[in-house]
DNA sequence: CTGTTAGCGCCTTCAG
DNA sequence: CTGAAGGCGCTAACAG
């Protein structure tokens, strides 16, 4: 920076302030670009290190997540994080954190002793969480967790809403008796979908009797067992709805072993839109998409942008429907 | 770090050199207790920056990589990575850049300017890449990617042997004639594991005409084409060797529907072990596994341990075989 | 074995 | 509108 200054013949003190813009001060046009030039010509780069130690902020968020590794939507959340971080000149440092407590309170230790600005807090499977007690002495946001109190504000998909846009799928195109082949009721993105279906049915003037709902746990074989377990008992519906496009995928593979074609025979709705699967599948999954990049962009922009404090305890972000070539309606 | 002098009644160099073990000084025994004693009671943290500062290094490495969002597999590499890092008590900083080499170039100079001590650069599909020259100024190691002239030391799996284990899994129960599903010949993956194809019919004294390959592109909905030409030429074999995973589930899809039954008709394996698929696939499915972990895992612990230098221009980790239920010997 | 001293590169009050 | 001076918290010669 010495350089800079005696290249552009003025004192160190004024090349800080045109490199803060913001900094209040008011330097001639001609001095800022006597500057700026000198800045170009010596390729300058301001000490991060030094800048840092100063100020102390670092111009980095940190990313805190359970279980990154299996996760194929991890990737989407940190990359809708980063982006929006790097779009303010930020930079995104991901730790990874078990899902106990313990671990979870170390990892953001780690990242407050990096002096990180900000950090969001990121789970896999949406439930309530018990969060260290160290978040907060530094701004944070949940992502798909939320925690009692709404002491810390957090981002979710809106599942109830998503449920009803996957069955409104199904039931809009004439369908009025479907199984829905969900997931375990201990989890919140569960219960909120099958909230979701049964306004659904309710708006469409069905009967829930009507209606089977099986629970399952997510997983393709599931999603394989479930259908046979319907096709057994003689009860095969016109269209399956299912939790996830893992399930889907177990669905697709019973029916087809039953000689049962999607969508002619069976329609078939999913959930996730999971990359490389739901939109490979043969036929394509019609399904309904979460957010994750979304999500990931929304937290990162809000920390960035301050006031963390006067957000809502819980914003949702819509689940929009993604059609493919899985839904026809029923036969006659 | 004066407080701590202060309550240990020493200098503030001596608590830096009882802080910095290897610091090549000799402290006694007791001071460093009393010292110790001091940091525990009044619960001080080194700070990160003020030492980044003065030793211009920051416990920091950076990890590059392409479209980290799609992928199920980058999560598996970055956590291997994450977990040498802290093992050593440096941290990982995940940034992500295009493919092109100018944004590529641009991340690497973001983390250079957050002074990062080393940098890994991890390639999604592995091929050759052109790396910008900002790799110099650091110690730099590549990820399933390679480059000419073996400048930058590289960690790839070792394809050629998983390709050929994928084969003996089907030729040791006595599979003599098979279809190999595989991807397109521009991928080196896939150029790898046709050698390990072709190395394995050798081994087991079969020959290569009484082979069927076919190219697909790694989609599912590509494993279910082939398989369905297949059928329709009525060529169907005893196994069916597939490219990755996904293509073994479109095979499994075509299959059953053709009411063909895996493996007691056809045998089935797979290739990458994804999580969440090849476990939970209908039967579970036999297939080779690419040891992301383990790459990003050594990625680091090179990196740490320094001397890149003196790494040759590859390494080649094991593909190992994960064998489930796809596979039985074939009918005579 | 321990303390003194001089910065690392930048920001920021306070005077001009 | 610009400059001088002090200090963020730590490390590393160099003396003792």
């Amino acid at each position: 920076m010495a350089d800079v200054a005696r290249a552009a013949g003025v004192s160190g003190t004024t090349v800080s302030f045109v490199l803060n813009e913001n900094s209040g001060q008011v330097i001639s046009l001609e001095t800022r670009q006597r500057v700026l030039d000198a800045v170009e010509t010596l390729g300058y780069r301001r000490n991060y290190l030094a800048r840092s130690l100063r100020t102390s902020h670092t111009a980095t968020v940190g990313f805190v997540t359970d279980e990154i590794a299996i996760e194929p939507y991890a990737g989407a959340t940190i990359l809708g994080a980063h982006e929006a971080a790097l779009a303010q000149g930020s930079l995104l440092v991901v730790v990874n954190a078990g899902r106990d407590i313990r671990t979870l309170r170390r990892s953001i230790d780690e990242l407050l002793h990096r002096h990180v600005d900000s950090v969001i807090l990121a789970i896999l499977g949406t439930r309530r969480i018990t969060v260290p007690d160290n978040t907060k002495s530094v701004p944070t946001v949940l992502l798909n967790g939320y925690v009692m109190g709404g002491l810390l504000p957090a981002v979710l998909p809106d599942e109830t809403t998503g449920g009803r846009t996957a069955a409104d799928m199904l039931f809009d195109v004439g369908h009025r008796s479907v199984a829905f082949l969900t997931g375990p009721t201990a989890s919140w993105a569960t219960r909120a979908r099958l909230t979701g279906f049964r306004r659904a049915v309710a708006a469409h003037g069905l009967s829930l009797d009507d209606q089977t709902i099986l629970h399952g746990d997510y997983r393709i074989d599931s999603g394989y067992d479930l259908t046979q377990l319907l096709i057994a008992h003689g009860r095969l519906p016109s269209a399956i709805l299912c939790g996830n496009d893992r399930m889907a995928t177990g669905v697709y593979l019973a029916l087809s072993e039953a000689g049962a074609r999607v969508p002619d025979d069976v329609s078939v709705v999913g959930y996730d839109d999971q990359p490389q699967l739901a939109d490979s599948l043969h036929p394509a999954l019609s399904t309904v998409r979460i957010p994750y990049y979304q999500m990931g962009r929304w937290a990162a922009e809000q920390l960035l942008a301050g006031d963390v404090q006067m957000l809502p305890p819980r914003t949702y972000l819509r689940c929009p429907p993604v059609p493919r070539s899985s839904v026809s309606p029923p036969r006659r």
